[in-house]
RNA sequence: GCACCCAUAGCUCAGCUGGAUAGAGCGCUGCCCUCCGAAGGCAGAGGCCAUAGGUUCGAAUCCUAUUGGGUGCACCA
């Protein structure tokens, strides 16, 4: 239940009514019309625009509009007044019943009050990580699992049947480096001395898979040639990576569905059929590329590539899908990638990209324009902005040959997986983020984790207290509260906080960004700490009233409301909720 | 040279896909602990939303240009 929605409904059944009546033209388009909370609380409850929206298409005046819905609107329970303000805004302000309902509903629906039904069952797909095999995850990815897997949850909570997915690159020049790389750690183990080789990996997180490949190979490999051990070592190499980032991915609270392997493209000829399809488009042409202008590459030379026409469809040039001497362009597995998720069906297909990723949007967008044919698929490309790490204000550096290379597993053993996915959302997705690592850990209201944790963990702390005084507090029985008690306008004020609950939802959803659920959870344990506080001072507002249980379940029902929404809201962000604080 | 992202209080950042007098935290100033949790609370000051135009009833939000910062730019993934 969305009581802005509901209010909404309202306003189009009175303006459908005016026209009846022929106080209002027929034939309007209420799509524009919109119920939304006011930016200032002075002004009533909610807002609605549609004298203003409508004024032009009706010929007639805003004011005069207004006046007559406000005249029909009033005639609803649940508005006590509606006024006409501004350049013709109409204010509403609801009843307390109105706004006491929302706490019941709040309680009988728990975690499942505030899911949206605007997915209709459509599917979506989130592509997310999807970093080379080729070594540990470190904290720029962390950044984009955290975003990826809470836009997940997100989209779930709002009504889509959602698949988290991850694009392996298993294939190509980079893993061959990587089987090498792992030879000479594998030399290494066999007590030959280890040489950090040009363009190698060089890793001591290879160590313990060279020991692995001496145990397999004794020192067999040692004197062979490339051809012998390679395929092997890549192999073993690759599985070995892919189960540490499964690992890491796991202790983060983040676990994928699928994994698609890029080499399995290789060999399944998807990628000849994606070009061939292309071809039959006229997308795919024999061409030479301009060189960039400005700054030319080292050693540019004109070459003849097969290429994909992307500026056909929006991308600055054309893209490279067959290198000269006949193998495929990192490109060409991507396209049909891309083509594959298309005809998988889903209606909604994101990709999670680092920022540094930023210059593959046009193209990949120019993919998905071409393949869709029936222009079903609403496509989006999320980048998530650079990590900054700090430790107690300083800027921390990392090298990878100080030994200083912060590992996604360094992050989590230090900070833990609520903490840290927590912190990656409280910034927008394309804006720099900076991790402190003293800071994230502070129990003070100046960390957010801590302020809506503590938030969850007092109300926790006031139903354990009020059990103990023998008051029920089990859900069921506060559901059915008298909650007409709560009448002070703080206790209405956390109320409507609620109700902003699934409006907050769909519009995170609407635009892909988990971070504004982050923000509203602040907001809300903001209003409960501000009603706590005031208890301090005016004792008629504390939850546990001595001796009147009626009136400390209606107060409780209140809270245990705000702890059911924060415990959604984290759930969404894959945060638990804490109990207590220690 | 081109493309993409960004620019909001002294600092760090929100800002509802165009709404009213632009918000929060930190910092600053002033008050406040006999209290269900003061690891705080309440209040106040602080703004030409980078700049200049445009679109319209209405712009921090959309368009164009400019300035300043980040990222990326064929035969690597």
């Amino acid at each position: 239940m969305n009581l802005f929605t509901e209010m909404r409904a309202l306003v189009i059944s009175a303006l459908e009514n005016m026209q009846t009546e022929g106080t209002l033209p027929e034939g309007l388009e209420f799509k524009n019309v919109a119920v939304e909370p006011p930016r200032d609380a002075a002004h009533g409850d909610m807002a609605t625009n549609a004298a203003m929206v409508l004024a032009k298409p009706a010929k007639m005046k805003p004011r005069d509009i207004a006046e007559a819905l406000s005249a029909k609107l009033t005639e609803d329970d649940r508005v006590i007044t509606a006024e006409v303000a501004g350049p013709g805004f109409l204010n509403l302000r609801l009843s307390p019943e109105a706004w006491q309902g929302i706490v019941k509903v709040a309680l009988v629906n728990g975690a499942e009050y505030g899911q949206s039904d605007m997915g209709e069952g459509r599917t979506a797909n989130v592509e997310y990580v999807s970093a080379n095999p080729t070594g540990p995850l470190h904290v720029g990815h962390c950044r984009g699992a955290v975003f990826g897997d809470a836009l997940a949850g997100l989209l779930e909570y709002a009504g889509y049947g959602v698949t988290r997915e991850y694009w392996v690159n298993d294939a190509g020049a980079q893993v061959d480096v990587l089987a090498r790389s792992a030879y000479e750690r594998y030399r290494e183990a066999n007590g030959l001395e280890f040489v950090v080789k040009e363009g190698l990996y060089p890793g001591d997180y290879l160590v313990p898979v060279g020991e692995a490949l001496k145990e397999k190979f004794g020192d067999g490999m040692i004197d062979k040639p490339e051809s012998e051990w390679l395929e092997e070592f890549r192999d073993y190499t690759i599985d070995e990576m892919l189960r540490q980032i499964r690992e890491d991915l796991a202790l983060l609270n983040v676990n994928m569905q699928v994994w698609t392997s890029e080499r399995s493209y290789y060999s399944s000829g998807k990628i000849e059929k994606t070009l061939e399809e292309l071809k039959e488009m006229g997308l795919v042409y024999r061409g030479v590329l301009e060189p960039p202008k400005g700054k030319e590459p080292d050693g540019w030379e004109p070459r003849e590539q097969v290429l994909f026409k992307a500026t056909e469809y929006g991308d600055d040039v054309d893209r490279p899908v067959q290198k000269s001497d006949g193998g495929w362009t990192y490109f060409a597995p991507d396209l049909a990638y891309h083509y594959d998720k298309v005809k998988r069906g889903f209606d909604v297909i994101i990709d999670v990209f680092g920022a540094d990723h930023g210059g593959y949007v046009k193209r990949m967008k120019a993919i998905v324009a071409a393949l869709d044919h029936e222009k079903r698929v609403h496509f989006d490309i999320k980048l998530t902005q650079l990590v900054k790490l700090f430790k107690n204000g300083e800027p921390f550096k990392m090298s990878k040959r100080a030994g200083t290379f912060i590992t996604l597993r360094d992050v989590l053993e230090q900070v833990g997986p609520d903490v840290t996915r927590f912190v990656m959302l409280t910034r927008r997705n394309d804006a720099p983020l900076d991790f402190d690592f003293e800071k994230v850990l502070e129990q003070s209201k100046d960390n957010p984790v801590f302020y809506v944790q503590y938030a969850h963990a007092r109300v926790c702390s006031v139903l354990r207290k009020a059990a103990e005084a023998g008051i029920a507090v089990d859900d069921e029985t506060l559901s059915r509260a008298d909650l007409s008690q709560l009448d002070h306008e703080a206790e209405l004020g956390v109320a409507k906080k609620l109700a902003e609950w699934p409006r907050l939802v769909e519009i995170a959803a609407r635009s892909n960004e988990p971070h504004r659920v982050a923000f509203y959870l602040y907001d809300l344990a903001s209003e409960l700490h501000s009603l706590w506080n005031r208890g301090n001072d005016d004792g008629s507002l504390r939850f546990i009233q001595e001796d009147n249980v009626a009136t400390s379940q209606a107060k409780i029902a209140l809270a245990r409301a705000v702890a059911v929404v924060i415990s959604a809201g984290l759930g969404i962000l894959g945060v638990t909720p804490a109990e207590e604080m220690r």
